[in-house]
DNA sequence: AATAGGCCCAACCGCTCTAGT
DNA sequence: TACTAGAGCGGTTGGGCCTAT
């Protein structure tokens, strides 16, 4: 086995950007012609090119039936839902939106839905919540800071609002209303609303300090309005709260068009898929315990230490019960209320 | 106005797979 | 079976453009 790579040994072939008098000449010669053999092709077309570059050339901007211009949100759900379930296949996610080719779809990838899912608190890798320390960091502060858990107490208390304004800026107090708003308007019955942990995973951020915190204020907005307008699943005390579940749920529409063959869904190495059991998030740490008051408390985690991400995982599995989320809801409704 | 740094995306590189002989 | 050609794929690069300072 074994070759040359295509344009090895083909001195003077021309490399680069190409020119509208090269486009012209291939178009010309494909339109009349058909491709053929791409290696041959560009001697006959007159192209001092390559056949490799040829094709892709054609493949990835001259085809006729190429769309062109900016993503719709349609188009960018269903890229994040296809690489939830086929990971960096990029040919057969291009497969699945007409018009776009896997290089553009590859593109748009890297340069914003993967920077998308990162500020949504998602990795883009596995569609799992991110675990990173500097993520999670901020937490114990602001749960302190809005009374509902942690703290002497705070588990209980009833809100005050003069001493949360004290504490929070204008800029985290009105994320934390959006994102409140969001929450508990998309068709959230208790005992298990719609929280999902993306959601959560964006109000750690904004804990964290918005962008100052390497988080972009912007993003968890959209974040908020996004899942407000999908109409997240309600997650239920069975369902494990991933960022996987959340995100392919936000996808739901999708699903039953995509026509994924069961290769292609079976046939991915990278990303874990909604065909593919979520292993529960945190199994057996055992340093976060329910103190047994509605609120959740880290008893052996330092005061002075981050907010580790088993711990931050763990809470969210003690929030997960019947109770949890409608008591989380509850003592955060007023944010929502006409008084901000 | 100049410039440095970051972003975007078309194009390239190197590898694997498949078909033909 | 061994080999080659051709095609396709995913990762990476580099140059142009944009924005902040």
């Amino acid at each position: 086995m074994g070759r040359l790579p295509c344009c090895d040994g083909e001195a003077g072939v021309k490399k680069g950007p190409w020119t509208p008098e090269e486009d012209k000449l291939l178009v010309g010669y494909i339109q009349e012609k058909g491709h053929g053999s791409w290696r041959r092709l560009p001697k006959l077309a007159g192209l001092n090119r390559c056949g490799k570059s040829c094709r892709l050339r054609w493949t990835n901007y001259l085809r006729p039936d190429i769309k062109r211009g900016l993503f719709t949100d349609d188009e960018e759900k269903l890229i994040v839902h296809l690489h939830s379930l086929l990971g960096n296949k990029w040919s057969s996610i291009a497969t699945k939106l007409p018009g776009r080719t896997d290089n553009e779809i590859k593109n748009y990838w890297n340069t914003h839905l993967r920077k998308k899912l990162l500020g949504m608190g998602i990795d883009p890798v596995t569609h799992r919540p991110r675990t990173d320390l500097s993520l999670l960091a901020g937490l114990p502060g602001l749960l302190a800071a809005a009374g509902i858990f942690g703290g002497s107490g705070a588990a209980t208390a009833a809100w005050d609002m003069n001493a949360l304004k004290l504490q929070v800026d204008a800029a985290k107090f009105q994320l934390l209303q959006g994102l409140v708003r969001a929450l508990t308007t998309a068709a959230a019955p208790a005992p298990a609303p719609a929280l999902g942990m993306d959601n959560l995973m964006a109000l750690l951020a904004v804990s964290n300090g918005g962008h100052h915190g390497g988080v972009d204020q912007n993003m968890l907005l959209q974040q908020c309005q996004w899942n407000d307008m999908n109409n997240l699943p309600v997650l239920t005390s069975s369902a494990p709260t991933s960022g996987m579940h959340n995100i392919s749920g936000m996808f739901d529409g999708f699903s039953a068009g995509d026509g994924l063959s069961s290769t292609e869904l079976g046939d991915h190495g990278g990303a874990s898929g909604s065909n593919v059991t979520v292993d529960r998030m945190v199994a057996s740490d055992q340093e976060c315990n329910n103190n047994g008051g509605g609120g959740v408390s880290c008893e052996q985690t330092p005061a002075s230490s981050p907010f580790g991400g088993l711990e931050s995982l763990n809470l969210m599995d003690e929030l997960n019960t019947d109770g949890g989320w409608k008591d989380l809801l509850e003592q955060m409704s007023w944010l929502n209320s006409s008084e901000l």
